[in-house]
DNA sequence: ATTTGAATTGGTAGCGCTACCGCATCGCCT
DNA sequence: AGGCGATGCGGTAGCGCTACCAATTCAAAT
């Protein structure tokens, strides 16, 4: 503050960092002109680009974003909402999608709505608020009343994880109901014939449990034995659901865990109790975790392409924000069954 | 729009959405009232209050947060740095970091800094540019020209997961010194005479190393043989490890390792090359995540109180974000060991 | 020489919100 | 009666940036 100044009109309430106003009198052109040199390049002459980036070097600027974002009402902000972070099965495509973004220079907010869905609505309005260029939605479930609002709020939504008829906007996922299916097949196909569940309590574990179920019925197979244990699943909720199933039934040979660490949990008690995997029984995961392929036994497991969704949903979000058109809203990422020592 | 308008000034570039304008019109009150209705409920009178609150409810209204943090130079965004999401070490302070910033309406933009730092400086410039009201470094050791920056923003920081002696600004964390120091005399005095190190190949993991070794010359120990593996830790890092120490060495008797999945590697691995655990060998592990208690053998492993690291990093940012003064600028958050049966 | 138009730069007016100040009104004190 | 602070509301003027339009220049076209 310079107390030389004579009383003026009125106090500052400036931030006092560098704008691009002191920028642009540092390179003698006008702000719009500095604003150009650094958004649209190509439109200004070659020597006042120089003057401008000289200046910027000079000052340390660094562009107030919200206020670009205020005035061109593209925020370059993509918000993420995921059930919770510490569950390892969204970081590989959060990782990717934050990556994906930050290259093209957009910044990724992250919301959790845990999964009981309580905290949606006021999360909903903190993320609209922020005016994002777009909002993936990964692995929620979300209230009839959050659809309406995202749907109202024009944003453009990508949903992922799953495969739903009727996406909000966009979607990258695979399904559930195939994956139950595959798995169920896939047993049956190695000759297991007694198979059993354990899914974690969310909407997408028990769809896959539900086509499991029917399709072990429909091969002719006993009635597939569930046992559902909270999410988020844990190596603990794997290791007591063995035992509860094997103590229901001793002869089942298959389990299906809906996670990878439920399944090393499963592995684990399995071991302690000195049922022989994968001879007496097999196991299988969900997810592809990276250390599935380095247990002993090697886990058998559902390989999910994590990274390849969130790199999807940076596409579909950028391509909107950069007014392409997207023609194949819905994106069908497959998996695959890999198959390793555990069964 | 109204096509009943004369050719006015000029052309529109709104947004379309509802603005404090419609709803304080609505209410019959001007803009700046609607403002404080919100913002400052307690200064306006009890029947405008409602009637801001039902012209909301009506229209739908969300605040635009970046015009209000423009006006405000408040941004209510706090920006965490993470080496990579997907090393699940850092997952529960990110969590509870949200959390605790969620509830006071503040929301988190995630950066990811990479292991190498190589973007670190447009990392700076993408989460400065956003003006945050603070910035939470985690397990990061940024280039001084990294640290300059961050402080001429002006913008508060916290530094987490560790404790140097000149912070940047606030900083809560624990020594990885101790660490080291506390787990090679653990293993002394459960008799251990052979110890061994697997460690990441990070800054920290290599000042527990170090102090982890001195320790142990220091207890008159041999010396202490150390495998460095890549960053982020994997299962497979611990087995491969495991095996190239005791290749070396077969007569080691303890392992320390720095993440919990690389005890978990060196645990199969010792499991399948017939090495008892934790008869002939014992295993520590390094962040006590949540499976390590429910492996069979359970882990040994250093607690370290992840989730209250995020809370006081988010208190220290709220502080300094709503003009509190921060009395005491370094919280060192400690750590145990944990003992179970793997030692 | 005049027109056309591409290339470059600048001016103006907001984007939607809040800080700051001012102006009434009202009750209370001297 | 006059003064005074507290309370409640409104007006004005930006926050820092960019969309939109206009103006200028200069080369190419007629």
């Amino acid at each position: 503050m310079d107390s030389t100044e004579p009383p003026t009109r009125r106090s500052r309430r400036s931030s006092g960092a560098v704008t691009l106003h002191d920028v642009a009198s540092l390179a003698g052109v006008a702000p719009i002109t500095a604003s150009r040199a650094l958004n649209y390049p190509d439109q200004v002459a070659e020597a006042v680009r120089k003057r401008v980036t000289e200046a910027i070097a000079l000052t340390g600027y660094v562009p107030n974003r919200l206020a670009g974002g205020l005035a061109s009402t593209r925020s370059r902000l993509v918000a993420a909402v995921v059930p919770t972070i510490s569950g390892p099965v969204f970081l590989e495509t959060v990782q990717s999608l934050t990556e994906a973004l930050a290259e093209r220079g957009y910044q990724l907010m992250l919301g959790q709505a845990g999964y009981v869905g309580s905290r949606e609505d006021a999360l909903l309005e903190a993320i609209i608020g922020r005016r994002p260029d777009g909002i993936v939605l990964t692995g929620i479930l979300h209230s009839s009343a959050g659809r309406k609002r995202l749907q109202a709020s024009g944003i453009p939504v990508v949903e992922t994880w799953d495969l739903t008829p009727t996406p909000i906007d966009m979607l990258v996922g695979f399904s559930h109901l195939e994956v139950g299916r595959a798995v169920a097949q896939f047993l049956h196909e190695r000759g297991r014939r007694r198979l059993a569940v354990v899914a974690g309590d969310d909407e997408r574990a028990k769809r896959r449990t539900a086509a499991f179920q029917a399709t072990a019925k429909a091969l002719g197979l006993s009635s597939v034995r569930a046992v559902t244990v909270p999410a988020p699943t844990t190596l603990k909720s794997g290791r007591h659901a063995l035992a509860q199933l094997l103590a229901a039934d001793p002869k089942i040979d298959a389990v299906f865990c809906s996670s990878d660490l439920l399944a090393l949990g499963v592995l684990t008690e399995a071991r302690v109790l000195g049922v022989a995997v994968p001879k007496r029984l097999a196991v299988v995961g969900f997810g592809d975790l990276e250390f599935a392929s380095d247990l002993a036994p090697s886990l058998t497991s559902v390989h999910l392409k994590g990274a390849a969704i969130g790199r999807q949903a940076a596409q579909f979000i950028l391509d909107r924000a950069e007014g392409r058109q997207v023609e194949n809203r819905v994106v069908d990422i497959g998996f695959s069954i890999i198959e390793r020592q555990s069964t």
